[in-house]
DNA sequence: ACATCAAGCGGACTATCGGTCCGCCTATGG
DNA sequence: CCATAGGCGGACCGATAGTCCGCTTGATGT
């Protein structure tokens, strides 16, 4: 395929900025295919045909401001790279999600509610998943690994972090989400 | 308040019956306020003042489904009843909860999805959440209660309890459950 | 520079759905 | 049997996801 044209890939963008600055302004309810078309100064059949439904919007959104952890796990350094122990990057990868959903609250609702019942389609959602599922089963292969993932992974989910840091901040997230992933995966 | 009305009472049960048939028959998404009128013979308007919206009737439906745990809790005999250790309680409580989830995935899915960013407004779910929290401030007093709370009922959400019994069966997501609940709230 | 044309674009259009409203109907109580 | 409060139905509204097609424009070869 070849590369996308100039015009394109300038419309790319003007699209993610207007879902952000819509996300930010007014909350997920407000972000419709015509309000973020109008914001970003296209057509609204120009963001059908990039994100092929308003979900790829928060797909796409969301799998950008995941990117710096996914290339730290691939390839960084410890905790969260290849070369720490599995225990260590369980515990590492779950804090950076933490402060990940703390930031990224809104987006994180509005992604859950497009979503809806595809949630373990998402790619960035079935990273994720893997990743963890397969540290939890270096460090203990005794349990259930893939539904204890999903649940760890449960923690971030929007209206409970919203809940969690209104009171206590993302302090009481990270504390919380890490006692209870050391108790699930003891070493 | 005077009594319900006669035809009022015979609609309302219609109506719920009507919910009932198109979730098996058809799946959540083909639940709407005119097919539930429609296959209850009932107005639209009927549904509405009946229910107040579209949530209402899952709200409703899932507060019947359950009716039988909530009555074991409040005054059942061990291990769901008051009189019964408080981790003994929890465990089994969430075995029920397994199961009637199991039993249920359809109207849970449906439930989710309508409820939204609304599942902690739910009154079914706070009565459950209150349930868990507190057994856990017993049991453990030095754990975040109510985040570890939201956590394991987290545990049936309709797409993880799908994905987990359409591999395993009811007995995976009850041994899971299981397991998980003894790791993190050890005697 | 220019011709060519596929890729990209825009926005009118459709279908559907949640929720509202109001005039008609009927169960109930005296 | 009558009066009436409450219930009833379905037309109506506004919003929104997704479709379609004629027009425009950027890329490319000469």
């Amino acid at each position: 395929m070849a590369a996308e044209r100039a015009d394109a890939a300038r419309n790319r963008q003007s699209i993610l900025r207007a879902v952000e600055e819509l996300l930010a302004e007014q909350g997920p309810e407000h972000v419709s295919l015509d309000s973020v078309a109008a914001r970003a100064g296209v057509g609204k059949g120009t963001v059908f045909r990039r994100f092929g439904s308003r979900t790829g919007l928060f797909q796409d959104l969301l799998a950008e401001r995941a990117a710096r952890i996914r290339a730290a796990i691939d390839s960084g350094p410890p905790p969260l790279g290849p070369s720490a122990p599995p225990r260590d990057r369980l515990l590492g990868f779950l804090d950076e999600l933490a402060k990940l959903a703390a930031k990224n609250i809104t987006l994180i609702a509005a992604h859950e509610q497009a979503c809806a019942a595809d949630k373990h389609q998402d790619p960035t959602y079935q990273r994720w998943h893997d990743h963890v599922t397969r540290l939890i089963r270096q460090v203990r292969p005794d349990t259930d690994a893939e539904f204890v993932a999903h649940l760890l992974l449960a923690s971030f989910e929007g209206e409970l972090v919203r809940h969690i840091t209104d009171h206590g901040g993302v302090k009481r997230l990270r504390t919380a989400v890490r006692d209870l992933a050391r108790r699930i995966v003891p070493e």
